[in-house]
RNA sequence: GGCCUGAUGGCGGAGUGGUGACGUAGCGGACUGCAAAUCCGCGCACCCGGGUUCGAUUCCCGGUCAGGCCUCCA
């Protein structure tokens, strides 16, 4: 195991040693449910659980322990509370349900943890208490505000010395702080709004404080990676570990901090074939989760990603090319009848060059690009085998494919099922009548006849492809 | 104004001080009744100007352009 990570906080790549490696540790900051989320808010999803999953593979699939926290407080919340008459945990659960729908449905795996401010209020009274005991912190006028002045290493991860960040500021000072970058641990509520008793009075707590609380419950502090989008670093992530430092007597708060890049949405307006969203919940809806998650993948996590129409296209056309050479493959192995076929043993040289490519490329900083690759070299080498019809060559590549894409969080689907899968049972009935029909005018060589029947095959949104063993057919692309 | 990224073929996107990944789209050929798939082959890219070097897309300097953060945005 030799992960190296890149780590905003050192501006480098350093090689990954958790502190403990018996239990691994990683927090990374989720949604604010008070809508459906969009596609560039599933990318550190993605980009995350492609690690959990590295992870689990290197230490132990029990010896991980990952948490995603999710914002159920929050004026957005509110606003949608009020706007529908309702309690906001009428929103939360809704969207939140929604959230973790679409989660699945791009192939991550749920985290070991999913924490909820509001779940944690106990756990941040005590943590702004131990804030204030020490220092760094001080109640004003109903608020709770830390002290920036007490943490000298304030701006450390964001490289934003303190003074240079008020000369730019545009924040508007509040009265009661004492320095215009002090921050918000607890506040008062307005009146209607979900508050919590406190030793301050009633009020909520600040977004910051919520996730350091989070971590601290679930995971326990220090932990070795916190990730996040770039966005967040500051001021999200310098406060965090300003309150983690402070609240934990100077102890690093996270060993390692990832960021992903944005997603862009350029110039380049969606497609009409796309509906022009860039909803998560409604993209999937038209494209297979994986072939999201594909484009969500197919560059560095660190640097921006273009998002656009070709690219998810481009995305699920590459998924094919894996899925139809599975499906050759397993038709291969169905109808390749004993002695038929060479059997070599010894697994290809070329096979284990493309896996261990494919490990080191993920484990060199998540790099997923230089990792699909290998997989593709890996489908090559099963398709060179399937020429050869050597029955052994087809199991051992078939397999490393399907290990290695899985790690990855994909192909997970029945090959046939990828192509077939938008059929339900009434059209797939008429498709087979079909292509019986055309079988026999096929047989009788009346090609007029045959074709014709394509063309109604066509009409249905079905291709069809002649092979050897009889024809095979799938659902085409929406244009 | 401050801080920080990035600029690679039609598109997406790795990587490297000297044999131009990979995918997608396109073109030619083989195969096929015709198609599709598959196989073989092709397009010969690295923002601009300097510098270092035997040699730079890759390192350094400058410029241009694009984007991000400095506002409880992934």
């Amino acid at each position: 195991m030799t992960l190296a990570l890149y780590d905003t906080m050192a501006r480098a790549k350093r090689p990954f040693v958790p502190h403990d490696p018996r239990r691994v540790t990683m927090y990374v900051c989720g949604p604010t449910v008070y809508n459906f989320s969009h596609i560039g808010n599933f990318r550190p999803v993605v980009v995350f659980d492609l690690l959990f999953r590295l992870l689990r593979r290197a230490y132990g699939e029990d010896a991980v322990l990952y948490a995603a926290n999710v914002t159920d407080v929050d004026d957005k919340i509110n606003a949608k509370a009020t706007e529908e008459g309702v309690g906001i945990e009428v929103i939360t659960e809704r969207y939140l349900t929604a959230y973790n729908a679409d989660m699945a449905a791009l192939g991550a795996l749920p985290p070991t943890f999913q924490p909820r401010a509001t779940e944690t209020i106990d756990a941040i009274i005590l943590m702004i208490d131990r804030l204030i005991a020490n220092g760094a912190a001080y109640a004003a006028e109903g608020h709770v505000l830390f002290n920036t002045q007490a943490y000298e290493g304030y701006g450390k991860l964001s490289g934003r010395p303190l003074d240079e960040m008020i000369a730019g500021a545009r924040v508007e000072v509040a009265p009661y702080k004492r320095h215009p970058a002090d921050f918000v641990l607890w506040k008062p509520s307005k009146p209607g709004e979900p508050s919590w008793i406190s030793p301050w009075g009633e009020g909520r707590p600040g977004w910051h404080i919520e996730c350091s609380a989070m971590i601290e419950e679930s995971l326990g502090l220090p932990i070795d990676i916190h990730g996040g989008g770039i966005d967040l670093v500051f001021p999200h992530h310098e406060n965090e570990r300003a309150q983690g430092v402070c609240a934990t007597h100077d102890h690093e708060y996270s060993a390692y901090w990832l960021h992903n890049g944005f997603l862009n949405f350029g110039e380049t307006k969606m497609s009409k074939s796309v509906g022009n969203v860039a909803l998560a919940h409604e993209l999937l809806q038209t494209m297979p989760g994986e072939a999201i998650r594909w484009a969500l993948l197919v560059g560095h996590y660190r640097g921006p990603l273009e998002w656009n129409a070709d690219l998810l296209d481009q995305a699920k056309g590459a998924l094919d090319r894996l899925y139809r050479v599975l499906a050759d493959a397993d038709r291969f192995l169905r109808e390749s009848g004993p002695g038929l076929e060479r059997d070599s043993d010894v697994e290809h040289p070329a096979l284990r060059r493309a896996h261990e490519g494919f490990i080191a490329a993920l484990e060199d900083d998540l790099n997923t690009a230089e990792a699909f690759a290998s997989l593709f070299q890996m489908a090559d080498q099963l398709r060179a085998a399937i020429m050869d019809r050597d029955a052994a060559q087809v199991r051992s590549a078939r397999g490393r494919l399907a290990k290695d894409a899985g790690l990855a969080g994909f192909l997970r689907a029945d090959p046939e099922a990828w192509f077939q899968g938008a059929a339900d049972d009434g059209l797939k009935a008429r498709i087979g009548d079909l292509l019986t029909a055309r079988d026999a005018a096929r047989a009788a060589k009346d090609w007029p006849e045959a074709d014709r029947i394509r063309a109604e095959l066509t009409a249905l949104n079905v291709e069809v492809m002649d092979g050897p063993s009889g024809a095979t057919w799938r659902i085409k692309e929406q244009a």
